[in-house]
DNA sequence: CGTCTTATACTCAAGGAGAGTATAAATGGC
DNA sequence: GCCATTTATACTCTCCTTGAGTATAAGACG
């Protein structure tokens, strides 16, 4: 219990900051994951936390409500950001951004509101490989990241950054990995080739395609695209996006969209049906093409029945 | 873009709050799992963000280090909790607490320090299945649960929460889930069961072994040990937790500390070696009854070599 | 009535995970 | 030196999961 170093006290008052609440809503229509934006599409939903405010979560709530007319169903946090401006942006500094998940079935926005639904691959368009590399895409991103890597100073430079780019997109015969979202933005981030890095200092060059965000938005889209993306394969949140009643085929249609990539029909519904996640609701699909579909409901008592976790580790039972 | 409910401006300064940066750093000594603490182990490493902080991470390492004299190494994320106190306390509404999980090697910490290592089971006894439950808590645990679930108002009411207490603690022949440490804790704190539910207000009676920490620190640090049980799983992080070299039964018994928990050791083994996640060093562990062990160590290349993530979605080829 | 399209049921092989058995290589007591 | 004990390490075996298909059913439509 000697005295130097641990400094204790609180000095409440002198480092006040202000807070940020940001919200990724999410909802999929027709095969298609769209967010929330406001400012036509240039940012996310936020406001800052205020005295009022209960929690985190109700102020989250509460601002959303208010910007956008639709109430928040399932939440969780994302992450806290709070690194200054990337160009040294005095401000950004005394502000954080809490970050929150909020998946929702798409709605009509209220009159009145400025905020829309906007589809999520207008911000990523390299994270659609559904029907593989949008073809506009295919050539430019890796030729752009090899020639990014070949202008580091050193060889072992250039060798590390042509790895970091084959691993989070897939180059050199790996595999796409769908859930590097945020990975695959920083790197473009880094390499300058998106506005925000222009924006913030990097050289001006040609950008690729993709809607840019204010401030760090769309980092933190990508990181809610990215937790989504993880979270589908082992709890049953996608049920949160869908209608009460669907197809199972819509039901895939609806992962895949999330993840980016088609799924195996047979063996998708083997998964879902071997896990009991659905059960039949006797009605059968109308519209369609093809053999009519029966229709399905999420078994809610699966929440509650199991507090599922993959396990990995080699278990003794003794 | 109508004017009515946006309410777009930032109040900036009227809603100033402070951000306390809290510390869960975690050690693994001869097979003990151990966390740094201050104030005699009834608090975690933390102190406010100041405008002087580069970033949040530069702001945790720096406390850390004027704490406990102790330089961070690997730092993730945690969560950001905000909710008041319990009580209604009306100063806590005004601080969130930003937390992280950090790992290294046990060290002799600094005179001059009031920091030190603690073991993480002192503060969750329940939580250390390695040996069975303790015997002093494997009754009292079910029999304390089941009276608070029969003390429910509706029969309904009771049912939901004796199911609860089952799957978080694995009552009724239900497995043992390591990673719920943070639903098991709030659990105990709903049923009253633990000190720091006491102390923020409700009814006085005998709580079960564990110590107590200050404000949120103990949910804290059960975050953190969830966080750390599910991770061992899917990404190398043991090593972090490691000396250079080690031989198979050190590694083994570390992660059994961590996940509280055995594993078969011939699986692990295989596990291991299968993954190339270590290497031979060609020496020989010395102390030992038995036949010696081979040393190994980490292999750092897989950090490059891999962007490792569990799929779980039948994907296609086509 | 055949064709197209989607739904749904099965099959099959390969790989991984759980649970052991079998040896090997030390130590310590006699 | 020999044997019991302890830990290390190598294999084996079986079952379940997963990837990838094939086969068949049930509608719509010309």
């Amino acid at each position: 219990m000697a005295g130097a170093p641990q400094k204790a006290l609180r000095t409440s008052a002198a480092n006040a900051i202000t807070a940020d609440l940001v919200a990724v809503l999410v909802a999929v229509t027709e095969g298609e994951p769209k967010i929330m934006t406001i400012a036509n599409g240039g940012a996310l939903p936020s406001g800052p936390f205020e005295f009022a405010h209960r929690s985190l979560q109700t102020g989250l709530r509460a601002w959303v409500e208010a910007q956008t007319g639709h109430p928040l169903g399932y939440v969780e946090q994302l992450y806290t950001f709070a690194d200054r401006g990337r160009a040294g942006d005095a401000k950004s500094l005394h502000s954080i951004s809490i970050s929150y998940l909020g998946l929702t079935r798409e709605d009509k926005v209220g009159r009145g509101f400025e905020a829309h639904w906007s589809g999520w691959y207008e911000y990523f368009p390299w994270e659609d490989q559904r029907a593989g590399l949008p073809p506009s895409l295919a050539k430019t991103l890796a030729a752009r990241l090899k020639a990014w890597s070949k202008s580091a100073a050193s060889t072992s430079l250039q060798r590390e950054r042509w790895q970091r780019a084959a691993i989070t997109f897939g180059f050199d015969d790996r595999e796409w990995n769908e859930e590097l979202v945020l990975q695959r933005y920083e790197l473009l981030y880094e390499a300058g080739l998106i506005p925000e890095a222009v924006r913030d200092g990097a050289a001006a060059t040609t950008v690729i395609p993709g809607r840019q965000m204010t401030g760090d938005h769309r980092r933190i889209l990508a990181t809610g695209i990215a937790r989504l993306r993880a979270k589908i394969k082992y709890r049953p949140v996608v049920f949160e996006l869908m209608p009460a009643e669907f197809t199972l085929l819509q039901l895939q249609r609806s992962v895949e969209a999330l993840a980016g990539r088609l799924v195996h029909k047979q063996n998708f519904r083997r998964l879902i049906e071997q896990q009991q996640l659905v059960e039949e609701t006797g009605a059968i699909a109308t519209e369609a093409v093809g053999r009519p579909a029966k229709l399905f409901r999420f078994r809610h008592a699966v929440l509650a029945e199991r507090a599922v976790a993959g396990t990995k580790l080699p278990l003794s039972r003794t």
